[in-house]
DNA sequence: GTCTATATGCTGATAGAC
DNA sequence: GTCTATCAGCATATAGAC
């Protein structure tokens, strides 16, 4: 409205670029295997030039992580909005989640992945993925399990068993989201007390 | 007992040294951040002599899954034996399985990961692998699953789920051993048709 | 914002003495 | 079998022009 409009500082900026090629090298090759350079040909500028948007490589990867975590966030908390609470509302959930992570693009092989040994900011990421994660344990709270079943284990159980997947999933194969619901189905005919 | 006997070749080999040199360092920072320099320190000499005992760092990664694998199989294979089939039998090879990986030593950390992409040797890797895995594949053939169920996905639930324990494992938890049989009931009362 | 040019150190691997 | 010495190339990161 008013006339002398602050215009979005940075604009024509390129930051998301150097974040979409930096994502891409990380998920193909690893963190220690994507080097500067490839990162840098991925997003079309000369390696000094992505220095003027992140720091080091270390926040480049922060970086990818804390996008790729909001974006999988995003459409697992979509998703499940209006489910009821329950194994309904887990498999949704589960869903989401496999098929994000295996068809969604590339920043989430990124990102659930085991964090590179010696990295200095091990416990940023960390935390994101805990809070990430924590969306699971309040599902599986709200659902009512054996009082001799550990819902700690159900959480790491599911998410393991979906993590693992990208080492064995092939496109043409079962889709991700029957995967999603196999796997919850397994353990809800395990552990349902309300049948 | 003949007296010219054909001594050992090799014999004060270092091979064996420099191999889990190898997997130490391998389990600890990953393939592409593992350094022939970093291996050759560990295990007590000069990072050329390495090359006396392998071609190249690849082959090193290919013996290191070689041995890794052998000894897992033997140790799975050592404690299944003599139980009947079923969950039973199942479980016994969970429990080795997890616990070998856990707290068995350096080498299951760097085998049981994602295979450096690019790697040039991939395929002998994956053989490796899935003949491993084909052990599994056997137990749950020997347990009676209701038909909708597919033998495939709980054998590949089920070693997801353990695969990713290091990401989250920790020795002064639960112990390898309890977390495998956590898993093995959480699929065992979901899907035992003979109760 | 992106460039060219470069500093400094580490990489896998080889040659050849002992 | 292990050593010393070294090659050629690539790593992350910086300096400073435009």
């Amino acid at each position: 409205m008013s006339p002398v409009r602050e215009e979005v500082r940075s604009q024509g900026n390129r930051r998301h670029v150097v974040l979409a090629a930096a994502a891409s090298c990380f998920q193909q090759a690893g963190y220690a295997a994507a080097s500067m350079r490839d990162i840098s040909a991925a997003a079309g500028m000369q390696p000094a030039s992505l220095y003027y948007h992140f720091d080091s490589k270390d926040d480049l990867f922060v970086a990818v992580h804390e996008e790729g975590l909001r974006r999988i966030t995003e459409a697992v908390v979509a998703t499940i909005e209006g489910v009821p609470p329950g194994w309904g509302r887990l498999e949704a959930a589960a869903v989401a989640h496999l098929t994000t992570l295996l068809e969604g693009g590339e920043f989430f092989k990124a990102v659930m992945r085991d964090i590179p040994a010696g990295f200095a900011e091990r416990e940023v990421i960390t935390e994101m993925r805990d809070a990430y994660e924590s969306i699971f344990a309040e599902l599986i709270a709200g659902i009512d399990l054996p009082a001799s079943t550990d819902p700690r284990h159900v959480r790491l159980m599911l998410l393991g068993a979906m993590n693992w997947c990208f080492t064995w999933y092939r496109p043409d194969g079962t889709s991700p989201a029957d995967i999603a619901r196999d796997f919850v189905s397994y353990l809800r005919s395990a552990l349902d007390t309300g049948r």
